[in-house]
RNA sequence: CGGGGCGUAGCGUAGCCCGGUUCAUCGCGCCUGCUUUGGGAGCAGGAGGUCGCAGGUUCAAAUCCUGCCGCCCCGACCA
């Protein structure tokens, strides 16, 4: 392609309304442009870019036997009510407004529904079904450029079995051909278990990458390779030791003091001395959580033991248990206790007095606080030890690009989707799901791949392969030898971006390719030529080399392998 | 949905507090001509705006008030 006659419409400032650097480069080099919220136009080098993504997810999605399908975005309202999702999904599905459509977010119902229609016999399967297509979700809030829209491209695919055993073996193919994918782009990733949430089932496993941009926080072993959502991830850390003697319970006039902190300050004492109290309610009745020090309350964790739980509002604290927060404690709480395993059996504890200004001393937990039972619910912290190994555990954020979920029965029970065994006996589909963000995989590439110039794309996901720059295209002889380096690229197979702009500068073109950062830029200018040779740089070290004309098409293919 | 910020030419912005002959600023980009061509060029000339929309206050509104819309950030939410 010839630049002066191609869309790629670089910025040289930075726009005022992207803040992660994906999102800034991408708008910078000409592939995005922003239509709303959460709403992007692919330009043509960006949409290259999704092809290339796209292709090799074809390419290993083929390899294990997937086949791709075309299916429909706008969907009849009635298919997503036989499994109860348009409640399920609530504001996050859009509806049309003169239609009962709805527009899809994800393709288990329409799979589910094909495969009742064709699918009879064990004989009928395995199948692995795929799509790749946009997809729509009213987000709430749509952010990080590409990262999160309200329409996004997704692979999707869809794996039916005759059986659980057979469900983990379209698992396993679908978490090999995963790591193909992501190896092959390019990225560093990790692989996360998961709960299966939701969706569902009984396994899932998330792909993501270390981003501050990312949404979800991750604990991660770089040891051992140990790795969890902060929800259910648990750490090596030491419980309160129990004193010998256990002192007596005792009052103390604590004026004004709140936090733990202020607690310690007051009654100089350390923090492990303390055990913090938050009232959460469930099923409309109270639950004392007791922490550890300023330990927080994972409240994932507290809903696997008690379910939907929601912490107690300021007059709720007042009305249970007679002070507001800052004052509660365990002793003579008339309700459940649930305490972190941190403070399993201690004594000598600090709490709240339940009235206002006053704490106790000489809390002993198996002797003081009735009623109660121990559970990990601690937010884990970055530095502690890892569950796995000997060494400690970092947290930080990530960015999920794919998720695989073996779903089981769930969609195929509530919609029929019936097939006969060997013995002729009626049994529901066994299904998997395993989503690709496929614009995620190239905001997370060029989050990985940057410099402050820009992109550095590789090989297979470059727009194009090659950045032909011509440094001055009123010098006949440059124009004249970029024009048959061109042709030449392009006849061995090269995808050539060749910089002819008759009136842009050489630093305004070194920038541009920079910017936009194909693998390698050949740059023909006064002073190689006259040598006979032309320059090639490597964006990915912005290394340097003259190469002589004669051998420069062979020295490209060598480089391209 | 709560909190915060913003909306002035294609992009980035000044002016807004304190309304009025600086009232629409500046840089980049764009158009024309000449020069320049190895790291975002120089000179000269030029085009481009319902100051987000609607209403209100006022002799007078980009500027003050009200409502709405849009965008961004933090939070909540997130198969």
């Amino acid at each position: 392609m010839k630049q002066s006659k191609t869309f790629i419409p670089t910025l040289k400032e930075v726009p005022s309304d992207a803040v992660v650097t994906s999102h800034v480069l991408m708008l910078r080099s000409g592939m995005i442009r922003p239509l709303g919220a959460g709403i992007y136009s692919f330009l043509p080098s960006g949409y290259r870019v999704v092809r290339k993504i796209s292709q090799i997810i074809r390419e290993e999605m083929d390899a294990i036997g997937g086949q791709e399908f075309h299916l429909p975005a706008l969907n009849p309202r009635e298919i997503w009510e036989e499994t109860n999702r348009v409640e399920a999904f609530g504001d996050n599905l859009f509806h049309l407004k003169n239609r009962d459509y709805v527009l899809a977010p994800t393709h288990e119902e329409i799979i589910t529904f094909h495969a009742r229609k064709v699918v009879s016999s064990y004989k009928d399967l395995p199948q692995i079904w795929y799509q790749i297509q946009t997809k729509f979700r009213n987000e709430p809030r749509p952010r990080s450029g590409v990262i999160r829209g309200r329409q996004f491209l997704m692979k999707d695919s869809y794996s039916l079995d005759s059986s659980y055993e057979n469900l983990n073996l379209s698992y396993e193919l679908h978490d090999k051909a995963y790591r193909k994918i992501f190896d092959r782009c390019g990225l560093k990733y990790f692989v996360v278990g998961a709960s299966s949430g939701a969706m569902g089932g009984t396994g899932s496993e998330e792909f993501m990458i270390k981003s501050e941009a990312g949404e979800d926080t991750v604990a991660y072993c770089e040891a051992c390779g140990y790795a969890a959502n902060v929800e259910v991830a648990n750490s090596r850390v030491n419980p309160k030791e129990r004193d010998s003697e256990s002192k007596l319970v005792y009052e103390i006039s604590t004026p004004n003091v709140k936090s733990i902190d202020e607690l310690c300050t007051f009654l100089n004492i350390d923090e492990s001395q303390c055990a913090k109290s938050r009232i959460y309610i469930s099923d409309n009745k109270p639950v004392l959580v007791l922490m550890l020090g300023n330990d927080e309350v994972n409240e994932t964790k507290l809903e696997k033991i008690l379910g939907n739980v929601r912490p107690a509002h300021p007059d709720e604290l007042k009305e249970i248990t007679g002070a507001d927060a800052g004052s509660i404690g365990p002793v003579a709480f008339n309700g459940k206790i649930i305490v972190d395993l941190r403070l399993k059996n201690s004594n000598n504890m600090f709490s709240g007095a339940n009235k206002n200004d006053y704490h106790i001393g000489g809390i002993d937990f198996q002797r003081d606080v009735v009623n109660h039972e121990y559970h990990d619910l601690r937010i884990i912290k970055a530095g502690e030890g890892c569950p796995k190994c000997e060494k400690n555990l970092e947290v930080f954020s990530a960015i999920e690009l794919g998720h695989i979920f073996k779903l089981g029965t769930k969609y195929s029970d509530a919609m029929g989707a019936l097939f006969l065994d060997e013995s002729g006996k009626e049994h529901p589909i066994v299904m998997g799901s395993y989503g690709i963000g496929v614009e995620r995989v190239m905001a997370c590439f060029i989050e990985q791949h940057h410099d402050e110039k820009g992109i550095k794309w590789n090989k297979l996901l470059a727009p194009f392969d090659i950045h032909l720059i011509a440094l001055n295209m009123k010098n006949e002889l440059i124009a004249k030898t970029a024009e048959e380096i061109y042709n030449n690229l392009k006849q061995s197979g090269f995808e050539v971006l060749f910089d002819d702009r008759i009136d842009a500068g050489a630093g305004f073109k070194f920038n541009d390719a920079d910017l936009i950062g194909l693998p390698l830029q050949v740059i023909v200018g006064e002073k190689k030529l006259k040598e006979n040779k032309v320059e090639v740089k490597n964006r990915q070290t912005n290394e340097r080399v003259d190469v002589e004309l004669s051998s420069l098409i062979e020295y490209l293919v060598r480089s391209k392998e």
